[in-house]
DNA sequence: TATTTTCTCCCCTTTTAGGGGGAATTTAAT
DNA sequence: ATTAAATTCCCCCTAAAAGGGGAGAAAATA
């Protein structure tokens, strides 16, 4: 029997895997959190074999929570769930401990295959993020943000100029304006207008 | 008995809802279509009393989708799904002839009483997406972008100087600047990083 | 522990954008 | 035909960003 839940804010596909499931021989549905705060509470309690996240939850980003979670629950096999085959998220969340991948694309049948094949302790993604991560070593993958230009970049897209940032978070103006010269660079645009459209298209901010 | 079809690019999401409404009596369920192409083809035999709509198809827009389908079979009723509650989109879906507009946080009940509601001709929004659509109801009367200014205004986010689209476009650079200038009024914002922002987010470009 | 990344602050100069006006000509709408 | 809106170009000036460096401290990672 492995024991399941799974964290996601859209109750539609908590509703949608829980029905869909609810079918199969040797899972159990333990239950379902909509925030991570949620998901702790009940981890205090009980531990499942297999925790289902959607990594774009509003609240934190997946890939930290991943992190949390296999930091305080080694024991519990984490498979991230998404909608957009980004490579480069995809790996960090490797990086951070997952043990499988699924696009929300998948059909029932890789669901299932996917719970069976983690709890062996192997890894499991699908046939398309495969794909991904293969036309994608190294090149196209965009270098992620860190935390500090995550919100630097967030108050320059707001209107803020270095003074107002520098002044916000308590730093020097010549702070702000290193993060916004490193964020061109790493990014290879040359101002932040397009520095914004990236972020934006790219789910960064 | 209602008699329902749903297009989706995403597995997970069909089965969901698929198994979702097995149970429900009254319903019954015509199948699926992950692109627009697979729809037509469909349509062509049989008609749904209501038609499932995910609005982010990557191969087309569901905005012009669902204005298509409403022009060829007009006794079809349309619920749009999607994952983001950004009120010009559920506005233009309406406007397009949606019967209703559901946000993938929807319930079960909020589903089955969605298909019961546009089933009688009315029109059927969750209380989320209401929510969104009162607190934005000012951003409706965000101006428009003229054809110039949308122009100006992609350029601009792709990263280019006033200098390099003046070039571009055979214009004085001065021209370019009023242009900005009078984008930047026009939207109350203070810089192109906040007019980026803001214009994505409301898909003017 | 050792190493790398991130974060912080500093210098400098040039380029670009932003803020304040104004005004003529084309294009659309009434 | 008469508005109204859009497009084009011009002046002034200041503030801000971009581009080129460098460097020490803190934090994360190996």
């Amino acid at each position: 029997m492995i024991k399941i839940f799974i964290i996601d804010d859209h109750q539609l596909i908590i509703e949608g895997i829980h029905t869909l499931l609810e079918s199969e021989k040797n899972i159990e549905w333990l239950g379902s959190a909509k925030t991570p705060d949620d998901l702790s509470l009940f981890l205090k309690t009980k531990k499942p074999d297999v925790l289902l996240m959607d990594i774009n939850l509003p609240q934190k980003s997946g890939l930290d929570l991943c992190k949390e979670i296999k930091l305080k629950y080694p024991a519990i096999h984490i498979i991230g769930l998404s909608t957009s085959n980004q490579p480069s998220i995809i790996r960090k969340m490797l990086d951070n401990g997952a043990s499988g991948y699924l696009l929300k694309d998948a059909t029932k049948n890789e669901i299932v295959e996917a719970l069976h094949t983690v709890v062996t302790g192997k890894t499991y993604i699908n046939f398309s993020v495969a794909q991904a991560l293969k036309n994608n070593m190294p090149s196209e993958a965009l270098p992620m943000l860190t935390r500090r230009e995550k919100e630097v970049l967030e108050l320059i897209s707001d209107g803020l100029t270095n003074q107002d940032i520098a002044d916000k978070l308590f730093l020097d103006v010549t702070t702000i304006n290193s993060h916004r010269k490193n964020m061109l660079t790493k990014y290879h645009v040359n101002n932040t207008a397009a520095l914004v459209k990236l972020a934006i298209n790219n789910n960064l901010i």
